[in-house]
Parts: structure tokens; C-alpha cells; sequence
RNA sequence: GCCCGAGUAGCUCAACGGCCAGAGCACCGCUCUUGUAAAGCGGGGGUUGUGGGUUCGAUUCCCACCUCGGGCUCCA
């Protein structure tokens, strides 16, 4: 019998007989790789364990816990929910069913009409554990297509696979190879594969909820029925990131903003908007002065735009050609036809363009924290994160063309210096790019745009991700997205080059040489929605507001109620330095009114009692700290200040 | 907009188609006078999201609408 010898990862050469599998060359290394590869990955390539290996090849194995790992299972764990579904609903189909983030789903379409609900949730996961224990074989098939024509014959959306008309990377063709993948006599799946061995490598699943999906993701067609469902390669994994879903939720914005009487949602309101209490209103001030200062010192001039508009400005900048199913409907007034705006560039285009503009005068950065009112769809609507009524920190630059990268480059240091301030230092950036099939402007002026993107960019030495046509139809942008507390991502800032508004307004600026030249416009949104931004910082702090922005920065307690004139005394002392600071008489025992205060996330709890007045001392109770007896008050509003002017992200802790 | 699910006191949640819809927290009053995460007693509080229907009887079953949640689609 002759040997092959394949290249294993650590570089050493491995005899094995010919025709060996990738499972043949796991049980030959023994140990982990025995008992737990899932697939070989040979030449690069992903092959299940039972395909033979070839002389010369390099051969790694892939184990659960790698991201490789994962998607097997995931994947794998699919055609067991898709297995399960079929046996328990006669007539249902099934289409695609692909490995996600975290999990795996799988799209149905049940005879009559039916839907799944969460009960039927416990059942379908039920007979999947029967499979699992049943270590089903995933075996792998090439087959033509009169045979897949025949295997399928019953389900629609897999011919509609076969024929490439749903792209589908995960099961649709390889080139002209059709394969698949049986489990039983009767589930067999059309799939690209690979796959984990059998279906007893599968046991640390949860099906998760249902949900319906336009087949294509095309909301013209049928709706199907999809099941999502996460996959880990232990238990522990699964526990974690159950775990991990419950710590989301504890911080979910539209739960705190509840409990800590931040925000509501009044349905007598209307869907989407939003009334802000005292405590989320003095936030979002903070934010909103933070938000003026900056742009004050940034060399930003201020300036102020109504809600409506008439329907000839929306005309003009286009928003009407483009964005009318996204805009309220019109109001007809005496004198024409009117809109809420849905964005603040055209009123800032007319602002630029009353009067004759010097190239003294530019990059001219107009700003405005204007709100705008979009017509989101209902079902689209998510708490703060989606609304139809929203603040934007919104600013057009009008810039020469040859000073462009300099601004770009300055708008950089400006806005990730600002989000620095709100505690996110995690940065993403992405250009998009020119969408060949939708664009307006040269290609010359596109180019030259993006160059002065990535230029910027490559100046502050920053990595980014291209995305290449990505780019609204007007020009090039840089989008950032920042990290949270629990490493979720959310896109916040957006610098966009606009090659189409200072046209559609004949907007122009005598330059050097006495003639008249196009600007080129910027829109920068930094914070992007100051409602939107406000949910993702209460997400990021769990609620718990660093002192800066705290409602309530001190909570002074007396320890009985004839102590309650002092701490009134150090509440208005406090309030007097410029501190937000209150007080609760002693009408519950000390304990219950410092819990209260822990429950409302307050910075600093402050005790005064006898001892405190004699010596001319308070308590410090700070979130997230152990007390401290006997400080000077003097002592404290140092370090108070030191919290507030530093933005220091926690109490300070002695 | 589409699919699934949910709406009961300010909040969190109970109540088989059947007595006057309950409990904890919160709120108000009284008592307690407190040294670092829940004192005691009492009280007020509801057109069970809205409107129809089935029924002797509806929080409960059915329909429509509204709002919310999870997805799909969309997101200038």
C-alpha cells in the first residue's frame, strides 16, 4: 500500500496510507484532535472529515471553539432545525438557512399558511435534541441536476437556489458542482457544506425566537416563516452568551430611561416620540452645552432654522425627488404647499447663499442643533434609537476645493476629540465610496474627493475599511462607529463630501482670481441624533452617568431630621459652587434613603450627622466605592470639581 | 408597511369564561428619630389600550384599530 504525506500547520511532514480522510488523520494524531475536529481545512479549503486527503497537501484541523469552528456548528445546527421542522410540520418547505453572528436560522414556509409560535419554539427544540442524540451522519453527495431536480422536487425555493436566482453562498452551487448533504433516508438539504461530522456535535444550542423574512429579502414577496436560534461549541459558551444577552438587556435605554425617570414614549404622543422628563432633560442639556462650547471654539458659527419649509425649497435641494416616502405628508397652507424638514442642509444652503461669499470667508462651518421630523415606517421605530422626531448636531462646511483634505483632516481630530469626552475611545472608520450605479458629479470631482478622504484619514495614520459603493448618491463619506462598555458597535459620526447641493442652489464664492467657484459642501453630523446619541450613552453607562452628566451629581442625607437644615445648607452650598445637588428629609431610616440613592445611580451620597457638624465633615458614599468618614467639605468639592472638570467617567474614589 | 407576540394601578406582575380584578414596590397620612442598600401601621389609587362582537355573564373567546417588543424591509 503507498503513503501520502501531508504538511501539517506546524510544518512537519505526516505519512499516512493513501486514501486516508481528514478523520482518518485526526484519530492518527489522537488526543484533542481525535475527539473533537470538526472539519480539515486542506489547501485552504473546508472539507468535511470523511473526504480523502492527497499527497502534498497542508492540512489543518478546525476545532469548535475557533470562529471556523463555530460556523460549522452553527451552520450544521441549521440543517437540525430545519430537520426537526420538517418532521413535525408535513407540508412545510424550507429555503436557506446560513450560520449568523452568535447563531444560525433557518427560513420556512409552512403549508396554509400556519406560523409558528414561541410555543412551538419548545417542541421544535425538543425533537432536535432527539436528533442531536441520535448522532445522525451528515453525509455529503455531488449530484446532477436531474437529481437535485428530483431530491427537491417538493420545495420550491431550493430549485429557486439551484437556478441562481436567490444567491445563496451557503447551499447554491459552487461553480457546476451541486452538493448535498443527508442526514436520514428522508432529510437530505441542497448546501455548499462543510459540515461537523454528525449531529451529536451539536448539543449547546437554544432556539431563540421566530420572526417573519421576505423570501430574497424582497418585501414584494412571500414572507416566510424564519427561526433564529444560537449554537456554541460548549456549554459554558452558551451559558455566557445567554449571560451576555441579560446584561444587554439590563441596560437596554428604553428600561433605564423608565426607571430612572429620564424619557417617555406617551402613546396618547404617537408613535416615535418622545417627551423628555426633568432628569433626561438636564442631561441632554449638558450635552447640548458641552455640544455649543465645542463648536464655539471649534470656529463654527451658530445658527437657527424653522421645522417647515415650503415645498419649493425641498424641490430645489431634491429631497422631494428622492426622500418624499420618508418625509410627513404635505401641509396645504393659504400661500403654497409646505413640509416638515427632514434634514437641515437646504436651509443652511440658503443661509450660504444669501449674499455674495468671499474665499476670505471659507471653510464657513454653519452649525445648528436642528431638529428634523422623518416618517420612519411604523415597524421600524426602536425606543431613541429610531424615532420620528430627532435633534441632529448637524453641520454644513463649505470649503474650497484645495482646502478640503485639510478640513477633513481637522474635522478628524475634532470629532473623535469630543466623543472622547462622552467616554468612547474605540473608533471605526469607514469610507464608502462611489456607488458606480448611482452618482451625481464628475468622476474627476469624485475622485479627488475620496483622495482627500482617505487622505485625512491616512494623515491621523488611521485604519479604515473601504466600502466600496457604499456612498450616498452626492459623495464620498467617512462613517465612525464607536464601541460600547459591552463591545457593541454603533455608528455615530459621518463626514460626507456633497458635490450635488451647491449646484442644485448655484452656490458659488469670489475666489482670489475675482472669479466665481462652487464650493464644496460638507455635511458632519458628530453626535448624529442628540436622542439617539443620549441612548446609546445610557446603553454605554448602564445608566449610570458619569458625574459630568449626571441629573443628580450629590445626594445629601441627615442622619436624623433635625440634621436636615444642615444638609439643606450643603445642598445650597453645592448648588452655589455650580453643582446639581439635592437632599431627602430624614422621613425614612437612613439605610432606606442611601438604597434610594444607589437605585437612582447618584454619583455621590453625602451623610451629615452629628460628628459631620461638630467637625465641619461630611460622608462620602460615591457609586462604586466604600465610604468615607470624616472629609472636609472643602475636601469634597475639590474633588467633586476634580470629577466634573476632568469628566472622569466614575466617582472618584479615594 | 409585512410576520409573530404582548398590552391589567405610576412600576413589576397575579387572577379556569363566574362573587366587589389582587400583591409587592411607589405615592399620601400617622407613628418611629435613625451613621451608610428596604422601620411599623393605615389610606387613596383601575372604564383591564380603544371600539365593536359572541355569551345569562368577558381581564379571559372573536374582529378591527392604537401602542409596544422581536424580526424582515427601509434608513437622505
Amino acid at each position: 500500500m503507498s503513503n501520502i504525506s501531508v504538511v501539517l500547520p506546524d510544518g512537519s511532514q505526516r505519512e499516512l496510507p493513501t486514501g486516508t480522510t481528514g478523520a482518518g488523520l485526526a484519530e492518527s494524531l489522537g488526543g484533542r484532535a481525535a475527539r473533537e475536529a470538526l472539519i480539515a481545512v486542506v489547501d485552504g479549503n473546508q472539507l468535511d472529515l470523511d473526504r480523502e486527503l492527497f499527497d502534498g497537501a497542508s492540512v489543518s484541523l478546525v476545532f469548535p471553539g475557533s470562529d471556523d469552528g463555530l460556523e460549522v456548528i452553527r451552520h450544521s445546527a441549521a440543517h437540525v432545525l430545519a430537520q426537526a421542522v420538517l418532521d413535525l410540520y408535513p407540508g412545510a418547505t424550507f429555503s436557506i438557512g446560513p450560520p449568523i453572528e452568535d447563531g444560525f436560522y433557518y427560513d420556512f414556509d409552512l403549508s396554509g399558511g400556519q406560523t409558528f409560535s414561541d410555543d412551538d419554539l419548545g417542541r421544535i427544540e425538543q425533537r432536535m435534541r432527539e436528533i442531536v442524540n441520535q448522532k445522525q451522519p451528515f453525509i455529503r453527495a455531488e449530484v446532477d441536476r436531474a437529481e437535485a431536480d428530483e431530491l427537491f422536487k417538493n420545495h420550491p425555493y431550493k430549485i429557486e437556489v439551484l437556478d441562481g436566482e436567490a444567491d445563496d453562498p451557503t447551499s447554491g452551487p459552487d461553480g457546476s458542482v451541486i452538493t448535498t448533504y443527508r442526514n436520514t433516508d428522508t432529510f437530505v438539504d441542497l448546501c455548499r457544506g462543510p459540515h461537523v461530522p454528525h449531529t451529536g456535535r451539536l448539543g449547546h444550542f437554544k432556539l431563540m425566537r421566530v420572526a417573519g423574512a421576505y423570501w430574497r429579502g424582497d418585501e414584494n414577496r412571500q414572507m416566510l416563516q424564519r427561526i433564529y436560534g444560537t449554537a456554541w461549541a460548549s456549554k459554558k459558551d452558551l451559558k455566557e452568551h445567554l449571560h451576555r444577552l441579560d446584561e444587554a438587556a439590563k441596560r437596554d435605554h428604553r428600561k433605564l430611561a423608565n426607571e430612572l425617570d429620564l424619557l417617555s414614549f406617551p402613546s396618547k404622543l404617537g408613535g416615535g416620540l418622545a417627551v423628555w422628563h426633568p432628569k433626561g432633560a438636564i442631561v441632554r442639556k449638558v450635552m447640548e452645552d458641552y455640544s455649543r462650547d465645542r463648536h464655539e471654539n471649534g470656529g463654527y458659527e451658530f445658527v437657527y432654522t424653522p421645522h417647515l419649509a415650503n415645498a419649493n425649497l425641498f424641490e430645489t435641494s431634491g429631497h422631494l425627488d428622492f426622500y418624499a416616502d420618508g418625509m410627513y405628508p404635505p401641509m396645504e397652507m393659504d400661500n403654497g404647499t409646505y413640509y416638515m424638514k427632514p434634514m437641515n442642509c437646504p436651509m443652511h444652503c440658503l443661509i450660504f447663499g444669501h449674499g455674495q461669499r468671499s474665499y476670505k470667508e471659507l471653510p464657513l462651518r454653519l452649525f445648528e442643533l436642528g431638529t428634523v421630523y422623518r416618517y420612519e415606517r411604523s415597524g421600524t421605530l426602536h425606543g431613541l434609537m429610531r424615532i420620528r422626531g430627532f435633534t441632529q448636531d448637524d453641520s454644513h462646511i463649505y470649503v474650497a476645493e484645495e482646502h478640503l483634505a485639510d478640513e477633513i483632516t481637522g474635522l478628524l481630530d475634532f470629532v473623535m476629540s469630543v466623543l472622547r469626552a462622552f467616554g468612547f475611545d474605540d473608533f471605526v472608520f469607514n469610507l464608502s465610496t462611489k456607488d458606480p450605479e448611482k452618482y451625481v458629479g464628475t468622476d474627476d470631482v469624485w475622485e479627488y474627493a475620496t483622495h482627500c478622504l482617505r487622505e485625512a484619514l491616512d494623515r491621523h495614520g488611521l485604519e479604515y475599511e473601504v466600502k466600496e459603493g457604499d456612498a450616498a448618491f452626492y459623495g464620498p463619506k467617512i462613517d465612525i462607529d464607536v464601541k460600547d462598555a459591552i463591545g457593541r458597535s454603533w455608528q455615530l459620526s459621518t463626514i460626507q463630501a456633497d458635490f450635488q447641493l451647491p449646484e442644485r442652489f448655484d452656490l458659488g464664492f469670489i475666489g482670489a482670481d475675482g472669479e466665481r467657484h462652487r464650493p464644496i459642501m460638507l455635511h458632519r453630523a458628530l453626535l448624529g441624533s442628540i436622542e439617539r446619541f443620549f441612548g446609546v450613552l445610557v446603553e454605554h453607562y448602564g445608566g449610570a452617568f458619569p458625574t459630568w452628566l449626571s441629573p443628580v451629581q450629590v445626594r445629601v442625607l441627615g442622619v436624623r431630621a433635625d440634621h436636615d437644615a444642615v444638609a439643606q445648607a450643603l445642598v445650597d452650598r453645592l448648588k452655589a459652587a455650580g453643582f446639581r445637588a439635592d437632599m431627602v428629609e430624614a422621613d425614612d431610616p437612613l439605610g432606606a434613603r442611601i438604597r434610594k440613592g444607589k437605585l437612582e445611580k447618584v454619583p455621590y451620597v453625602l451623610v451629615v450627622g452629628d460628628d459631620d457638624i461638630e467637625n465641619g465633615t461630611v460622608g462620602v458614599n460615591p457609586r462604586g466605592g466604600d465610604v468615607d468618614r470624616g472629609v472636609t467639605v472643602d475636601d469634597f468639592i475639590e474633588r467633586l470639581a476634580d470629577d466634573v472638570d476632568n469628566k472622569r467617567t466614575a466617582p472618584v474614589i479615594d
